[in-house]
DNA sequence: CAATCAATCAATCAATATGTTGAATGATTG
DNA sequence: CAATCATTCAACATATTGATTGATTGATTG
């Protein structure tokens, strides 16, 4: 409104934060930090920064209070620090992930080939469901899934499949999907399984489909009516 | 095998995303355009920032995809563009508060202080919902919201908010609500939530305000017949 | 206490970002 | 079509940031 409101403070406070967020480095540091206290050569051989380079970004992160250290003998233990610094992160992922889809749907280079995919109908889905042969792999972000998910799904988010892939059988197909047929989010994530050499396929209907077909749908959006 | 995910490319784009917004300048611009398309010249007086200065943060925005312009007569106007970006500007405030909230050991009592970004107005909620920004919360007791509640609306009493924190997306601003103005069950549940820092807001109005005027309300005392 | 290990510091250079100035563009007006 | 207005561009000086190198600190080990 006034002036005074926009020369408040907290807009450089709130700059310096996302500034300190603006080098890949320091995502990819914070990301491994976020799974637990690191110290910095390991984080070096997680990321593959240079020594000094990640003392410094560590440090960087340090001043802007995103993370919090602790000495264990010789070595600098790094941890989160306390806030609301996941939500930040997811936010931003969340908008880029949002970018992505979109430029993607322009240019649709990815889906126009279906059948490189190898897209699984819902009967087949179904069938093969009952016959216990499939694990159903549920890609979209948590809180989606939480809200409503096929039976039986596993979520992992499709950011995070890499790192979760041992959570997935090898001795039965994988099935992905997503929010749809809009979605690449499952697309995605064949793309990983297949790179890894998992039997996968891809629901492309998504949860939509699979609603809309009157099957049930697990979540809390659907528990007691 | 972390470092191929490491060198994702979507750690370079969340970082552009934030290097875009770390700057104080153009925070202020964002949420001057917040409010609603202006031209180039009313940000400069809205925000004090000289005119080519003004300018050329607000295409540094355009190039990194947070606004977008169009042409009318003489002025360009400049209006947010698409996607989940006031998520990411509510989250770091809220991190930037939190932060600030630290430091001065400030204790924050309930509703003697309803700052701006506590209670949303109904015109804003709804203009969210239709875009998809928000999760709304219903904190009252079960036998209220199955009598009736805010299309879409999650239910989690008040009481039992601190169990079930895990129902809610992170991605999205929670907004909570319940009986209306005399009643304090959703301050409650807004305490609760930024202590956990979850981005969320109040709708104070509550389902009476809503359902006032003339807005969709689901329940067995709403259906069809 | 010397040797070793983990992490940080200090100094440097290259690359980017910012603010300012004045000129150039694009659309409207008389 | 010339004048005017709103905005953008181009060029420059200055500041900030990032990566690299080698030295330094702090803690442990023998």
């Amino acid at each position: 409104m006034k002036s005074a409101d926009v020369h408040h403070p907290i807009f450089d406070e709130i700059a310096d934060l996302a500034r300190t967020l603006g080098h890949a480095h320091r995502l990819v540091l914070l990301r491994h930090i976020a799974d637990g206290e690191l110290a910095v050569e390991q984080l070096t051989q997680l990321s593959g920064i240079a020594l000094a380079n990640t003392s410094q970004h560590l440090q960087h992160l340090k001043r802007a209070g995103l993370v919090q250290t602790r000495r264990d003998g010789k070595r600098v233990l790094y941890r989160l620090a306390d806030g609301p610094i996941e939500n930040v992160l997811a936010a931003l992922r969340n908008l880029a992930n949002h970018r992505r889809q979109q430029i993607r749907e322009f240019i649709n280079d990815r889906i126009s080939q279906p059948d490189r995919l190898e897209n699984i109908s819902r009967e087949e889905l179904v069938r093969r469901m009952r016959n216990d042969e499939v694990v159903l792999l549920d890609v979209r972000p948590q809180n989606e899934f939480v809200a409503g998910h096929l039976p039986g799904a596993i979520n992992i988010p499709a950011d995070e499949l890499e790192q979760r892939l041992a959570a997935l059988p090898r001795e039965k197909v994988v099935v992905a999907y997503c929010r749809g047929v809009q979605c690449v989010l499952s697309a995605d994530a064949l793309a990983i399984l297949r790179a890894r050499g998992w039997a996968s396929r891809r629901f492309e209907g998504g949860l939509p489909d699979w609603a809309a077909a009157g099957l049930g749908v697990e979540g809390v959006n659907y528990e007691s009516g």
